[in-house]
DNA sequence: GTGGCGTCC
DNA sequence: CAGAGGGACGCCACT
């Protein structure tokens, strides 16, 4: 009882300081006040208000509000960035106590977990990772379990550690079975916060052997990445970055390349200081990284933390692959591909390999004389698809070239990878998302990389034939239209713009209507094709030389283009203009919900990096704000299906889209969930549409 | 390991 | 003058 009690109160003050920070920050820049912290509006009693200054002790408030007040403001010199400085002259690190030296307590007898389950229980967080034998959880068997409750100290339980060769004996350990009853209520209990590095990854490795982890609090990888997105978020180079800690390789104990033994065959006395410190760090990272965060932190809290434990149950789910259509893809590509060749080394008198761009230049613009070659950066013909194009009409091999290219990357990225990938225990695939990769904070997917399953050519899209639904399921496929155009008159608040949004017009004839300066009705096909380029164009940034290329118009007509679109939208342009002077003043742009994008070249004088400084100001708000608004959506349709009761659950995000996985008797129902809940995430000036489908597969999905 | 290319949004 | 479309990942050839 009295455990339950405090767990509440310290829930509540969690909360609480979070609050107060954000409103102490405010009192402190109008009136440059010390402390104490201004608690108006806060309705806490008085033994909250002691416990909460204690919490702020512990935080270390006093120096982040001090650093805080310390950095010039923005306003007042004009250029250099209060962020540029936090990122690149933060001496933390050095500021703080030299860390003793850690101790590490190897929990291999009865007494010794005892002592560990007392610590944990009494913390109020803890830091916990598992080693393992693998970095796919399906196939992973856990070997081990790290924790820390404090800086300076952690603990290794290994559990299935194995002799290495015929003369080293099995090492003492005690029973996965015995460790996991023990630490489960712990580890199970919401009142006790659990930190971790890549926490996604050992929730699914926890779920394996049966426990449920509960109170994730916090996540060091998560936190780095909200510091500074972009950046490496391992944890070696989170403890060079943060901590000025160098840690112990994972090489140095496994080795490397084909000599690299999984970690059940490291002798326990080597795990002991490599696991140890990997929870150890993590704690001090979080510790870190809250406070220097402390004005993020929601946005850790309330979206990239909970979404890494959707993004772990879709992993952990994985999705059906029905692996004899794929085989009958490749034997088809296969056999065009054959036949092509032949016919490709027929005309050009010569085998050669058609897969080498620099054999094929060299045969193209050397032996056959053709003209309009190029040169690629590295000095090679660039032999890429426009240019190809181009060379069709002359010539029978550049055309038979641009088949067998296509082709052949759809048999060897998909009909014939995909298979190998089928996680053997459970028969479907399992990507691995990665949530902190990407500068604009879009999730990014590998192993195998489902956001990249071909759609647009007729072939590639037969392969989406292969992804289907469990048996008695349907898959339902919801995008969101024109998310990023969406955001685009919702910022520039552009009057056209949304009056186009808002009488659900077809936006890319819209803007035909009034590039041409012609009534909707008159908007002919290639007036739409434009169009549409020319939107997306916007989006990127693009110039009139990549536009009049891209329409095979000239660059002065689409000079003129460019001209129009903006004259007729002409709030575009002011959005675009104040991004960047916002981005030129701070250094960094915003997305709707929070996510920074550092632009440090935008004052750039190398004019091309620059150019470049200036692409990513415009495009990153924008793609990145659709990627907040998928996130949310992502979390509350993730809790909206798990208490529908229905077991429909979410397999795949490809970043305006989600597709789900649903028992054929419920489809009705979470179609208009799935469209409620994505087109309610967020209110912008336009509405938020989301088109949802569904079929036996991707492909009868996606038939809108 | 790097560069070229191609798939997606 | 050169380069002129944002963000990813994977395959292949080549060094």
């Amino acid at each position: 009882m009295p455990q339950t009690s405090n767990k509440m109160r310290r829930e509540n003050l969690i909360q609480f300081a979070d609050q107060a920070r954000l409103s102490y920050k405010l009192v402190a820049l109008e009136e440059h006040t010390p402390l104490p912290v201004s608690l108006e509006g806060l309705t806490i009693g008085e033994p909250n208000r002691e416990k909460l200054c204690e919490l702020f002790e512990l935080l270390e408030f006093r120096r982040l509000t001090a650093e805080f007040l310390d950095t010039p403001s923005t306003a007042a010199n004009g250029q250099l960035t209060t962020s540029q400085t936090d990122i690149h002259e933060s001496t933390d690190s050095t500021e703080q106590p030299p860390i003793p030296p850690r101790q590490d307590i190897l929990v291999d007898n009865a007494e010794s977990l005892k002592l560990l389950v007392k610590a944990l229980t009494e913390s109020s967080a803890f830091a916990v990772d598992t080693e393992t034998t693998s970095l796919h959880p399906h196939q992973a068997k856990l070997v081990g379990l790290s924790f820390a409750v404090k800086a300076g100290e952690g603990w290794y339980i290994p559990v299935s550690h194995r002799a290495r060769d015929l003369l080293s004996e099995t090492p003492r350990q005690l029973s996965l079975d015995e460790v996991l009853n023990a630490l489960k209520p712990a580890l199970e209990d919401p009142g006790i916060g659990k930190y971790g590095q890549n926490i996604k990854y050992d929730l699914q490795i926890l779920r394996s052997v049966g426990i449920h982890l509960k109170g994730i609090e916090a996540d060091s990888m998560l936190l780095a990445y909200i510091d500074e997105p972009g950046q490496p978020v391992n944890m070696d180079a989170l403890a060079e970055k943060y901590l000025n800690h160098h840690c112990i390789t994972y090489e140095s104990v496994a080795g490397k390349g084909a000599k690299q033994i999984t970690f059940d065959l490291v002798p326990v006395d080597q795990a002991l200081p490599y696991a140890a410190e990997d929870a150890e760090i993590t704690f001090r990272l979080v510790q870190h990284l809250q406070m220097k965060l402390a004005n993020q932190i929601r946005r850790h809290n309330n979206i990239e933390l909970p979404l890494a434990c959707v993004l772990a149950d879709m992993e952990w789910a994985g999705t059906q692959i029905h692996v004899s259509w794929l085989q009958g893809l490749s034997s088809v590509f296969g056999k065009k591909i054959e036949s092509l060749e032949k016919h490709i080394h027929q005309l050009a008198g010569e085998a050669f390999n058609i897969n080498s761009p620099k054999q094929l230049g060299v045969l193209l613009f050397e032996t056959l004389g053709l003209e309009g070659g190029k040169r690629t950066k590295s000095g090679q013909w660039a032999t890429a698809q426009d240019i190809l194009e181009k060379l069709a009409d002359e010539h029978e091999i550049p055309r038979l070239i641009l088949q067998v290219r296509s082709l052949s990357k759809l048999k060897s990225t998909y009909t014939d990878s995909l298979p190998r990938l089928i996680n053997s225990h459970t028969g479907r695939v399992h990507t691995s998302y990665n949530q902190a990769v990407t500068t604009t904070g879009r999730l990014s997917s590998s192993d195998p990389n489902l956001q990249n399953i071909p759609i647009r050519s007729e072939e590639g899209r037969e392969i989406r034939k292969a992804f289907i639904a469990a048996p008695e399921h349907t898959l339902i496929a919801a995008d969101y239209s024109q998310i990023e155009l969406r955001l685009m008159a919702h910022f520039s608040q552009d009057k056209d713009l949304i009056q186009a949004f808002a009488n659900g017009a077809d936006i890319h004839a819209a803007a035909a209507a009034a590039v041409n300066q012609v009534p909707l009705e008159q908007v002919t096909g290639s007036m739409r094709r434009h169009a549409k380029i020319i939107n997306f164009g916007i989006l990127y940034g693009m110039s009139a030389f990549g536009l009049s290329k891209q329409l095979g118009i000239s660059r002065s007509e689409a000079k003129v283009f460019i001209e129009t679109y903006f004259a007729r939208y002409p709030a575009v342009r002011q959005f675009m203009d104040k991004t960047l002077d916002l981005a030129r003043e701070q250094g960094y742009v915003e997305t709707l919900l929070g996510h920074r994008v550092y632009v440090h070249d935008i004052n750039s004088s190398n004019g091309m990096s620059k150019a470049y400084a200036e692409r990513t100001a415009i495009n990153a708000p924008l793609q990145g704000s659709a990627a907040d608004i998928i996130k949310v959506a992502m979390i509350n349709l993730h809790q909206k299906l798990q208490s529908s009761g229905s077991g429909a659950r979410m397999l795949l995000q490809v970043h305006d889209e989600l597709i789900v996985e649903c028992p054929n008797q419920y489809v009705d129902e979470i179609i208009t969930c799935i469209k409620e809940t994505m087109e309610s995430v967020i209110s912008l000036r336009v509405p938020l549409i989301a088109d949802v489908d569904c079929g036996i597969n991707w492909f009868e999905a996606h038939k809108l």
